[in-house]
DNA sequence: CTATTTGTTATATATATTATATAACAGCAG
DNA sequence: CTGCTGTTATATAATATATATAACAAATAG
């Protein structure tokens, strides 16, 4: 899986990692129980410091995306994260705000909706196409 | 309009407050044209230094929601912001990722929408309503 | 005219976050 | 033993966030 850092983005580097990670394991290019680069690895393949990976590599596993095995390293879980009340609340949240947002600018329901059925599709898509190739 | 800040959120205050006012706006809470509390005004009732306040005032300016008159203070735009081609990227990138998260956490396609679909209904719910009632 | 209000600008300070660098540690595999 | 894991510790630097205080120009209210 190929990660790539914007180095003038707002966004932490940490958070950006964060996020590609998952986004990874959505499209089926991590699978369950897959082994991640090691922090020093990953570090230096994207050439910034091993604390960086290490602290996306922690919150992921605070949120239950990863494990960590002190000698093996850090793997996807077997058992993926469940949608909690604490994610619907901050899902809540969030999206709402998008939303407001794109009313605010005209944006239609539908087309709204519209992109969001696409980037599920986008991921059911890609994770059977993996499946299909295993 | 009344504004409420959690001063434990990991979130800035001063965003905080940008999301709120856009919400508002969508709510119909804040029509266009509306004059907002001046900076110092909007502090204390809220608490917070008149720079925190400032900041997201000149945020949302930029954004083209708001306009700021040295003397007459913040108002909301008559013509709110356009779904420009880097917002429509900031989206795409924003839901991606969310609609990721939903997904490796087994929430379905069908549940998302339907989420979606009741925060439009909501705005668009309570601006009728408003609009009605002047 | 005077006093008050507006956002703006400037300076200073404190704290937390982010990212880096370097080093050392324990545990395990080859 | 050697080399690989993550982990821990310490230090440093830059940036973001929030506050405090003061002063300014421009306009308005009395």
């Amino acid at each position: 899986m190929i990660l790539k850092i914007d180095f003038e983005s707002e966004m932490p580097i940490y958070e950006q990692l964060r996020r590609q990670i998952i986004e990874g394991i959505a499209k089926g290019e991590l699978n369950t129980g897959e082994e991640l680069p090691s922090v020093r690895q990953l570090a230096e393949d994207i050439g910034i410091n091993l604390h960086t990976v290490n602290k996306a590599y922690n919150v992921l596993k605070d949120e239950g995306y990863l494990v960590i095995d002190r000698r093996k390293g850090a793997m996807v879980k077997d058992i993926l994260p469940e949608a909690t009340k604490e994610y619907y609340d901050s899902l809540e949240k969030e999206l709402k705000f998008i939303v407001a947002d794109a009313y605010c600018r005209g944006m239609g329901k539908d087309e709204f909706l519209k992109q969001c059925e696409r980037y599920f599709d986008e991921y059911i898509e890609s994770r059977r196409e993996r499946e299909n190739g295993r």
